[in-house]
DNA sequence: TGTACATCAGTGAACGCGCGTTCACTGATGTAC
DNA sequence: TGTACATCAGTGAACGCGCGTTCACTGATGTAC
């Protein structure tokens, strides 16, 4: 009996870390284990904001169903729908900046670590459609940071874009506007493509990769000149 | 007794084009005047639309009141509400084509064409994001056109853009991938900055128009590294 | 000119739906004695 | 060890809401004779 699993009498629990979850009504939590449930809801909205493709289509009859619970017991744990949307999309936003760390681990050119965190931030977007709509596209504001650029620097998804920027700048690889506008106007364009990769999905678009390479080199041609000219 | 008031003895109708729509129950269209009761229902449609923020905020019911019939009245009109939204968009669509015509009407130099073709995109987007969102940041694919690059050739508005890209090939003053994809990127840098601005409407960005010279800038360095290098 | 009739734009009431949320209650779990 | 009690995670039923849509009906408008 493992220690996160059934306290009666059920060995084979049926919590397997990520996928299905118990879902079994009347599994009551012991005190103190109201945490793990909580944990399981937010995984469950989680699982359906990805697969549903908006915050409008997730409601807490459905997550109460996902957890085996009924829907006032989410109550118990989040205050209201926006609380436990806040907290998914907090996650989600880690998630995201977990995946571009990730990516640019390994790369010691800022210029190639700028091309990587592109393709780093579309990846996310379009592997997680439904969390990167609630994220950039729309009008709540789930971030948690201060809407100012001071704020957006806090961020540490723009924060993996931004540091290789200066370092390209510091380089004396990139010549341009600065390092902020120039991040900004960068993030704007990977945005942009991902956006309406999202968006759009039944469009014939050209491959993923060759377009993010495409906006890159569009970018980095202008601030690079120098180097190709 | 104002002009808008009663219907049974009031020859100046209160019908004023663009302004509130007379909205008078019990005033029913004549024969053969189901037309303008359409078009009102398309204005009405549209300035919810633009007003409310996106296509789940505007309901048939409010629609009809707005019109001054009841629901069931629309259904005399539309066969359901997804025709309805339908039309609407691409009034909206022939809308942002004009504007960007007009933005254009005076330039001749064609990398200042590319410039304008930007700015008019943007401000279209801002003044009007409700469309603009379901335009381009919603699912749904109203725009009329085959999803394919060919399709998009047909919509009028990236072909004011596009347009102008070859013409600036054509003069020898864009250098890079050729005018689809150049047009392509063009259009994603600025689809990224007008999405945002829309998306995240209390981030304190910079100037909108500083943000299009920004975002031009950048694009255009690489394209005309040949002229300014 | 007058009357009977056909047309059809529009109404009012209702349908079933899913939603977020509240409320009084239950009953297993844990604790004090 | 046994019993009375407190705790509190979770339930089941219901609330009011707004929605898209349907349906039988109305009554002003227009037309044929």
């Amino acid at each position: 009996m493992t220690p996160t699993s059934d306290p009666s009498d059920d060995p084979a629990d049926g919590r397997t870390s990520g996928g299905a979850r118990p879902a079994r009504r009347g599994h009551r939590a012991r005190r103190g284990e109201g945490q793990q449930l909580r944990e399981d809801i937010l995984d469950a909205t989680e699982e359906l904001l990805v697969a549903a493709g908006d915050e409008q289509a997730v409601s807490i009859r459905a997550v109460a169903e996902k957890v085996g619970r009924t829907s006032p017991a989410i109550y118990l744990h989040f205050d209201d729908k926006d609380s436990l949307v806040h907290a998914v999309c907090e996650r989600l936003f880690d998630r995201l900046a977990d995946r571009m760390d990730t990516a640019l681990a390994d790369i010691d050119d800022p210029v190639e670590r700028v091309r990587a965190a592109g393709h780093a931030y579309v990846a996310f977007a379009t592997e997680h459609p439904a969390a990167y709509r609630v994220l950039f596209m729309d009008r709540n504001d789930w971030t948690g940071h201060e809407s100012t650029m001071e704020g957006l620097h806090d961020s540490v998804a723009f924060q993996s874009l931004y540091r290789n920027v200066v370092d390209a700048y510091d380089a004396g690889r990139f010549h341009g506007p600065g390092p902020e506008l120039t991040s900004l106007a960068l993030w704007m364009g990977m945005h942009g493509l991902a956006s309406l990769l999202i968006a759009k999905p039944s469009f014939e678009w050209p491959e993923q990769e060759f377009l993010v390479d495409l906006l890159c080199e569009q970018s980095l041609r202008g601030l690079l000149h120098d180097e190709i000219g």
